[in-house]
DNA sequence: GACTGTTTAAAACAGAGGTTTCAACTGTCA
DNA sequence: TGACAGTTGAAACCTCTGTTTTAAACAGTC
């Protein structure tokens, strides 16, 4: 069935991954066509409908690669700081880093291999719009869920309802910041140094540590 | 040359550019073909190159028509602000309400209309990456220097580097919100209210206001 | 009414997209 | 060896894309 060995010589459908994962990151998932891919994973037309069934189903795939162990390490994370924090409430920040640790983490590779991983999430998170493949949508409502229920619990001056929109505005300057980053860096290039990669998301995190813990009504008392 | 009254029967021209604004901001840029965007105008194909000359110059049309207005009115507002507070610095919140009323008060329309405009945004800020037509780059870019040096006259105990990173943080707050702030009330379905247009981006406000205001190097201190 | 320039309509164009087909080639097992 | 599931390669299929062409309809003006 499966090749087994995949040591010496990658098989297509691994190479085909590969390929496409890059070209998604780099252009975007409707932009890249099967031709694309297959020309740069030295592969045929036909081996993606062979091996995937589809295009979107390659999509999912190339999603759930990455999505499935990041998520797990997510929970897993937030479960070690719960239990660091003895059942109390665990702080934003190191909700935050829950969150956002395991995407570092999970980059092993140079810098190019980061860039692209990077800008790959952050298409996940913002062009496909919350939209996931079946086949990962209940880890990701279930990761959802816990990190809602935390967030909750660490500001409990909040409403739940204040809380839930805090944790997408977080998001929203995650995926952002994923997929923009290299054009930032340009833009604004030298004025804005070149941090790494890790400096950057600490930022990130610092930034929306401090829009959580913002007072629930300022807008209301002080025009 | 052009057609001047425009009240009882709107033109060709004006037709395809509500539609394309529609459907663009429905489902992105590149996804939508001229062919949806004719029939929903109820014009000929060729119509588009006639008037527009490409669909990309399109494209720029509807960026263009909506992005002048609304940067032009940015600009007065910080200009208004600044004036309040006599060449002092302006407060960070003033100047994000600086960047974000014009936005909404550039709806005039109803329901629909606001969430298609809103997504459209989104999407210039988002799904097309700070890449812009060049008729309005100009603007676009004198607009972030202002708001950049506003910014960094709010918050001076940050380095300038910090302050257009966390300027930064805060589009991505925004576009991602404007973009998915649709989806994200369904996802919530119920827990998380259905706020209107202008208490949402008050929040996006309370939450940027504080990620400004967050020490600078707080992630250094305490691991 | 014939001559302008402008606008619309229908059709055709060339190219690229995802998908399918089918023959050729692996390897394994009998 | 032969049979057979698994895999690859080249080509074709069909649809849809943006664009162009061509001619007809329209508004004015002399």
């Amino acid at each position: 069935m499966a090749v087994g060995s995949s040591e010496e010589k990658t098989g297509t459908r691994e190479r085909i991954l590969e390929a496409a994962e890059g070209l998604f990151a780099e252009r975007g998932f409707e932009v890249v066509s099967l031709r694309d891919i297959t020309s740069l994973a030295g592969a045929n037309v036909a081996a993606v409908n062979y091996h995937f069934g589809s295009k979107e189903k390659l999509v999912d795939a190339v999603v759930e690669r990455h999505a499935t162990p990041v998520n797990r390490k997510r929970m897993a994370m937030l479960d070690e700081a719960e239990e660091r924090h003895a059942g109390g409430p665990v702080p934003v920040r190191e909700i935050l880093e829950a969150f956002l640790n395991p995407l570092i983490e999970h980059i092993s590779g140079g810098e190019r291999e980061q860039q692209l991983f990077c800008k790959f999430m952050g298409r996940l998170m913002g062009e496909r719009g919350y939209r996931l493949p079946e086949s990962v949508e209940p880890m990701f409502q279930a990761m959802a869920a816990r990190f809602s229920l935390a967030l909750q619990k660490a500001v409990p001056e909040l409403s739940e309802e204040l809380a839930l929109w805090r944790m997408h505005f977080s998001f929203g300057v995650m995926a952002n910041t994923l997929m923009h980053g290299e054009t930032l860096r340009q833009i604004s290039a030298g004025r804005a140094g070149n941090p790494t990669v890790e400096v950057l998301l600490e930022r990130i995190i610092d930034f929306c540590t401090a829009g959580f813990h913002a007072p629930a009504e300022p807008g209301r008392g002080d025009g």
